[in-house]
RNA sequence: UGGGGCGUAGCCAAGCGGUAAGGCAUCGGGUUUUGAUCCCGUGUACCGCAGGUUCGAAUCCUGCCGCCCCAGCCA
């Protein structure tokens, strides 16, 4: 892992750690601990897909053991090779290599074919040829016990056959299926004579036209962590009940291995969704740009927006890994980027929303420049020049014709601090026919570059600024958050009907400093007094610069009034 | 109504019989050429409820309540 900047840190609780290293202490697991990241390829991956990752690759690496990446792609019709590629871009750019080969659950598929028929030689499957239709009537309810299928009394020798037949092809899509032959009455309904084998006439992404049957989830599942030597096989919490098959399996086949589940809560973010099905449907009905829109909680999404791998990381370990099922406010995942970014991101001037600002006591055609540190505490990161000139720009807001003594910006005939530079007092106010503000003539002080006024008065306030001749033009996006209720869906019709309206908001013609410009793509950067951005990782050109707000700064001042 | 899981401050979450950590959020205050950062302070948590055991229980026992997952030939 090296190659990345992962330091894995084991300060959050985490309850699957516990058992493991009291497991080695009490000398009930030797050798290596053994994990995999489990993803089936049919979307991309997501802020909840990260803490699954974490776990798993931080167990691994914890314990000094090691974590492989395998795809369970059991089901050809969802699936596509674009997910396989988008899922191993998403793991190694939050920071962790897997171990040998990426692997396949199809890569064991006459393993586990040739382990069906070792259930069926027992006589613990069946082919049934019960339409699902009908298996879903057998099967009973909650409070009904099942009814054994016709089939269920079939001798190995028959069943044998039959399953023969369903690899030759001979059976159309649900005219058969391979079931373990369980208990038709268990509570447990994935005991109830699960799905083994069922027939798919579809090309497989990794296998072609091999195979016209596919194992199972529970089926393969198990068994591919027992062929990998899995130790310790972790899911989520709406797997506990696939435990008793899942041992079951292991049971009565000749496997390997004896890998153990575990399972854990998955991780729910308040005013988001995290389900791949609600995901496509905001990309299917064009709510959002795509998989990798900055306002999707997808790892592609985020990592557009402006997120980083050590953010996303830190979040999951502090949010911990219990089984309890919770809803983790949002705030905790950006305080996590604020985080990093306020000490890794360079610091910089953009002027979103542009008033004139004209210099009056400031020689027109001349240029001062003037150097800003890169970072207020780090002296590592480098300097930056910024070309003052008679007209400058100044956001809007930071001006006012009065205003009480709590607005701590420009006002009218008082003073305010341009950051990194001068101090300046606000003499005369320029407003259009429909008395709008367009410009505000002041007078700078050459004596206050880095000095206090002549006076000893400190400013109230500092403001950002960028010269209006010696800049860059950009496009900025700023992103709020998707929806606008912490629980979509909960008291609505339909979770769509929650998405916030503000999303996105675009700013053309944003001034920023000219330095800012030639950043390459997925450079990240503080705009002083506004947020965290980063260069679009794919828009953004030295030529049409675009940033993306990865999370506005902290503001103690919203919502007050001065 | 069957099976499984979970309930500690607004949100995460320690605690495992000795009298409630920490983080996020909130609200104050200090420092500050970012109303940022940083620093300090800030919460009667009836430990879901009710009984019981005990000198003593969030921790043990019993009963109840609430929420989540399961009746795909999805994962």
């Amino acid at each position: 892992m090296s190659e990345h900047d992962t330091q894995l840190t084991a300060t959050g609780n985490n309850f699957i750690r516990d058992i493991i290293a009291a497991q080695i202490a009490h000398g009930e697991h030797t050798g290596d601990v053994v994990t995999r990241f489990p993803p089936e390829p049919n979307g991309f991956l997501h802020i909840g897909h990260a803490q699954s990752i974490c776990v798993n690759f931080g167990l691994a690496d914890y314990f000094d053991g090691f974590c492989r990446l395998r795809f369970d792609d059991t089901n050809p019709e969802k699936e596509e090779q674009r997910y396989i590629d988008q899922i191993q871009e998403d793991v190694h750019w939050l920071g962790f290599e897997w171990e040998g080969s990426i692997r396949f659950s199809s890569d064991y598929f006459e393993t586990l074919y040739e382990y069906a028929l070792h259930l069926i030689e027992n006589g613990d499957a069946y082919v049934d040829e019960l339409s699902s239709e009908q298996a879903r009537a057998y099967r009973g309810d909650w409070n009904t016990p099942g009814t054994n299928s016709p089939y269920r009394s079939r001798t190995p020798a028959e069943n044998l056959e039959r399953f023969e037949m369903m690899r030759a092809g001979q059976f159309g899509e649900g005219q058969a299926a391979l079931r373990a032959k369980i208990d038709m009455a268990a509570g447990n309904m994935n005991l109830r004579d699960p799905i083994i084998y069922r027939v798919r006439h579809a090309t497989h992404h990794q296998t072609g036209d091999r195979w016209c049957i596919y194992p199972s989830y529970d089926f393969a599942h198990g068994q591919s962590d027992a062929i990998e030597g899995v130790t310790h096989s972790i899911c989520t919490l709406e797997f506990a009940d696939h435990r008793p098959l899942y041992d079951w399996f292991i049971d009565h086949l000749p496997v390997p291995a004896r890998p153990v589940q575990y399972e854990f809560g998955r991780l729910n973010i308040s005013f988001t969704v995290t389900s791949k099905r609600r995901l496509r449907r905001l990309i299917d009905e064009g709510f959002v740009n795509g998989w990798d829109d900055p306002r999707m909680p997808t790892l592609s999404g985020i990592r557009r927006r402006g997120y980083t791998p050590a953010a996303i990381r830190d979040f999951c370990e502090a949010v911990g890994v219990t089984r309890t099922d919770g809803m983790v406010d949002v705030a905790q995942l950006e305080h996590a980027v604020r985080d990093d970014l306020n000490k890794n991101a360079p610091r910089a001037m953009c002027v979103m929303d542009p008033l004139k600002i004209v210099l009056t006591n400031f020689a027109a055609g001349e240029v001062e420049t003037i150097t800003a540190r890169g970072h207020p505490d780090r002296d590592d990161l480098p300097p930056r020049q910024l070309p003052l000139t008679r007209e400058i720009v100044i956001e809007h807001a930071d001006f006012r014709e009065s205003a009480n003594k709590k607005y701590k910006r420009l006002v009218l005939g008082k003073k305010v601090r341009l950051r990194n530079a001068y101090v300046i007092q606000a003499d005369d106010v320029v407003k259009n026919d429909a008395g709008e503000i367009i410009e505000v003539h002041c007078r700078y002080d050459p004596d206050t570059l880095g000095e206090l006024p002549a006076d000893g008065v400190k400013p109230k306030g500092v403001i950002h600024w960028v010269s209006a001749s010696h800049s860059a033009r950009a496009t900025v996006r700023e992103y709020d958050r998707l929806f606008a209720t912490d629980k979509p869906g909960r008291d609505t019709e339909d979770f769509v009907e929650d998405l916030n309206p503000n999303a996105l908001t675009i700013h053309h013609n944003c001034h920023i400093e000219p330095g800012l410009a030639p950043a390459v793509p997925e450079t990240r950067v503080q705009f002083e007094r506004i947020g965290y951005f980063v260069a679009d990782r794919y828009d953004h050109t030295p030529e049409a610069p675009v940033f993306n707000q990865t999370v506005a700064l902290r503001d103690s001042w919203a919502g007050k009034t001065a």
